[in-house]
DNA sequence: CTGAAAGCGCTTACAG
DNA sequence: CTGAAAGCGCTTACAG
């Protein structure tokens, strides 16, 4: 690559053409792999972005293409592994399309969500993806949703199956380890006042399948052991809920936690509290922690194939884009399945 | 907000001064908050940027002013949460600056990295924030490392104090422990062919510093106790070799690991082998692995102060921003303090 | 305080 | 196969 110094400016497009004795035109034909170019000038063309360390200005090709190739991709927090790994699938995915990705943390603000989008609308992503935290607001771009599902304008969701999993764990207390007092320590179900409907979806699916689930089951579920936290899902608001819930007349035999922030509190509360798990407590996770394997005990959850899931989502928005799109079809909604693993935590022998 | 269809033309500054019945400089100068527009102007423009959801094209104001208020910032992997932490914290304080970011992961690969320095180039960016993985090249931008100390041009770097923190390790196990065979599984500490010089600085400086803190300590250290793990830093890699320590004559009574990753293979392998921590075999952790707490046994590891790190870096890099700094002065390099977090599996009681 | 005009660096009909 | 010209949507001296 040619030195590129501070400070000097850049080669452009009118370089590269004067460089090799043809117009702009002919210099632009020939990066962008026209056919209509001579053999000649394409040589001449490409031997002088070589010596120049020519590289197009996508602003101005952007500008005026119409296109930017830029996807927009919204999570409530990178720095959890679920988003990480579903924005590293639906990134790889994108850049192997051409496409390149602007990724927005918000911190799980609805406001902060807002801003995002209107930031992408300003650089002219061609669609987003996104993982809702109840700021979605239209931008006028394909949009598909993964980790909730929506009920708004969109072009396709990829969501969890939610009540499934969740039947997954609960059949598995109940059949594998005969338990019939779980109670149930999930995300919010009920939207936030003011948030958008379909905010919150996969919380109200993961406790509308607990209740079904147990149902099933023939089990009676006490009020009292159907327990949700706030939007953010911390660890402390688990600790204080799980101590509540241990502190019951009838206390618990197994806790399904909802999320795996969850779960880590709920574990937090029995080392505190003395209280051994698996022995005196069964404990089920919704999600994988990280290192499930390394924690003490090692939580039984359910693995949701974080990856594959970001590159599905990316794969339905390149659909809406190549196909043209822009909504106003019926969005497609696209489940996928969620595979149980067995640890320890549920009270099964190591695995 | 106004509503935004799909498909339907977005407003131009041509249509807001249209409305509001001035001209497109106007328009523009009232949209940016200069003082020469009358109020009545002023009012006008932005009732009518209001009226038609109007959000100023960044390609289009990028492309003339020559400045983005981009900054790349290059990670090995955001599924890491040192990275994503640290990513986190350099954005809150770039969006702060009016700043925004474009990231980019490399899966630690160095001709990911170079392209994906290439791509930021193309998307103008004002600067660079990174993490290398040793595809750096200057792309004619401001640059900050942070995670390993560049000896490339760059306008200034922050790195943890690698030897400071590995000494802490070392002599909590000495003097508190009494133990006085340590051996080392750490990251790379000679840079790959073909890599940049500064590539696995971090890694040189921990070895380093292990063996310089046990030579003050008094301490033998037979060559077999020291090992380095490849590039990617693998679990696997580090229980392969933790099978080797303890299959040794005389095998170490504690494990630094130099890395998180190395410190649950480090597990892994004692679990396989039924080795107890720390009974058997004491470990402590040079960086800090998510939920250290719950991990069987808590790991005893250092704090980088992730966030705060790439708060630093992006105030680095913003420093150089508005003084102009091109890089052509001296880097400046920021050594930020690690903290002793003290937990179980050094044999420490419960913390 | 305001507007006409030039121009950022590209791409793309259009005419040859 | 090639080039002159227009234009994407802004900002910014420049002249009034």
């Amino acid at each position: 690559m040619a030195e590129v110094p501070h400070g000097q400016r850049r080669p452009t497009l009118a370089d590269v053409a004067a460089a090799a004795g043809v117009s702009r035109a002919t210099a632009s034909r020939a990066m962008s792999g026209a056919r209509n170019v001579s053999p000649a000038a394409r040589d001449r063309v490409w031997a002088a972005v070589e010596r120049l360390g020519f590289e197009p200005n996508r602003l101005a090709r952007s500008l005026r293409s119409g296109s930017t190739m830029g996807i927009g991709i919204v999570v409530p927090d990178v720095a959890i592994g679920f988003f990480a790994t579903a924005l590293k699938g639906a990134q790889e995915l994108l850049e192997t399309a051409g496409y390149h990705a602007l990724v927005a943390n918000t911190d799980r603000a609805a406001d902060r969500e807002a801003a995002a989008l209107r930031m992408l609308r300003a650089h002219q992503v061609d669609g987003i993806i996104l993982a809702t935290s109840g700021g979605y607001q239209d931008i006028g771009v394909p949009a598909v949703f993964f980790d909730n599902v929506p009920s708004a304008p969109a072009v396709g969701a990829v969501a969890l199956r939610n009540a499934e999993g969740v039947a997954q764990l609960v059949d598995h207390l109940v059949r594998v380890h005969g338990l019939d007092r779980i109670a149930y320590v999930g995300p919010p179900a009920a939207p936030a006042l003011g948030v958008a409907p379909f905010t919150h979806r996969s919380g109200r699916e993961r406790l509308d399948g607990f209740r079904a689930a147990l149902g099933r089951a023939g089990l009676p579920l006490p009020p009292e052991y159907v327990r949700t936290s706030g939007p953010a899902c911390t660890e402390a608001e688990a600790t204080a809920i799980t101590h509540e819930l241990l502190a019951l007349e009838r206390p618990p035999q197994a806790i399904l936690a909802g999320a795996d922030t969850l779960a880590m509190g709920v574990l937090d509360a029995t080392r505190a509290s003395g209280i051994r798990v698996p022995e005196d407590l069964a404990l089920v996770s919704f999600d994988e922690p990280a290192y499930a394997d390394l924690i003490d005990p090692p939580v039984t959850s359910l693995d949701r194939h974080d990856r594959e899931l970001g590159r599905r989502a990316a794969q339905l928005l390149l659909d809406a884009l190549v196909s043209g799109n822009g909504g106003r079809q019926e969005p497609e909604v696209e489940r996928v399945p969620l595979e149980l693993l067995v640890r320890r935590s549920c009270g099964c022998g190591r695995g």
